[in-house]
DNA sequence: TCTGATAGTAGCGACTCGAAACTATTGCAA
DNA sequence: TTGCAATAGTTTCGAGTCGCTACTATCAGA
């Protein structure tokens, strides 16, 4: 016998996900766009690059600039090239891809029948299992920015010690790139 | 605003399997390719067409179909053919498949390192969380043998009413397409 | 014996994906 | 200041996914 009890929460993990974006085919957008426009949403001003994409779904550059100019052509994004660098670009939601993201994930339907206060609670044990496979394969958190230890909370807005900038209140919020866990 | 305090796990559990699927790119096979073995690998006898595989994975029986050949290609999967049912066709992991399938996913070795006592409540729920969304689909479950009305337990080995069929021992803990939780 | 359902396959077009080669910038150092 | 290495993104390649729409073979019921 090979591994008699092993436990099956990776198998469930990879089955729902891929139930969830089999069903999630709305709008022509397959699952890595449905899933780079979803970061793209969630994203920080500072973290919308391809290459944060790339790291951020454990991809490679050339396969995410690929899906982004798909999402480009369908006009759910739209592409801005630095000022002070002008190497580097920063993708942007547009309206109708807007509309998309707030639709939701099929996924997240489901969840909503759990009983509610179990919610937090299976979301803090995933959070868990996200830092350790990002921690084994020495990955970054891409966390949300109130939750960096370069966050300074200034009551409604914030200030990022690290980039030195003024945040906006709905940044926050955002996934940023440099996040580091306070 | 949208949805102010919207859950993550949604989130979370996609970007688990992206992540995990990404690092698990071991001996040439894509995500959909490891899936489909690792599919193969813990179904039963019964359980084993294209078509099992596609309705296990939320995928068509076209698409699973060129998955499977090119798994038999790689020598990975061999195929048979039914002798009471000359359409359908039952596929079974070789040698060097089951190599394959014994070494694991990136995703449990994540897993292991989580507190030993933690894991079967994760499990548990995420299965909740499963079969909330196969009931929202309409799919079949795909359970273990032994969890199903139709299984009899004849101590070490056991029966199946529907089928009528004597068991093997280790058939009580194979995923079965028929299977109805008791 | 039709006839319809079922199991699997072929072909199409858009896309993913890793890898490697390539362009355009930027930053650093001699 | 030139010179070069690092960085950001793109392109191209080949194999494969994926939904779709035919299409073939087989089976089962009236």
């Amino acid at each position: 016998m090979t591994s008699a009890k092993t436990n099956q929460i990776g198998a469930i993990v990879e089955r729902l996900a891929r139930l969830s974006e089999s069903e999630d085919w709305t709008d022509d957008l397959n699952p890595a766009q449905m899933a780079a426009l979803r970061y793209v949403a969630s994203a920080n001003r500072f973290s919308r690059a391809p290459s944060h994409v790339a790291a951020f779904s454990g991809s490679t550059r050339g396969t995410i600039s690929q899906t982004l100019r798909a999402l480009e052509r369908k006009g759910l994004v739209s592409e801005t090239r630095s000022e002070t660098d002008r190497r580097s670009i920063s993708y942007a939601l547009t309206e109708a891809g807007r509309e998309i993201v707030d639709a939701g994930r099929p996924l997240d339907k489901a969840v909503a029948m759990l009983p509610a206060d179990r919610i937090p609670v299976i979301e803090q044990q995933l959070g868990d299992l996200l830092r350790n496979l990002l921690a084994a394969r020495g990955g970054k958190q891409f966390g949300l920015c109130r939750h960096c230890r370069h966050h300074e909370d200034r009551g409604n807005a914030g200030y990022c010690r690290l980039l030195e900038v003024d945040l906006e209140p709905a940044e926050k919020d955002q996934i940023c790139h440099e996040q580091e866990p306070a």
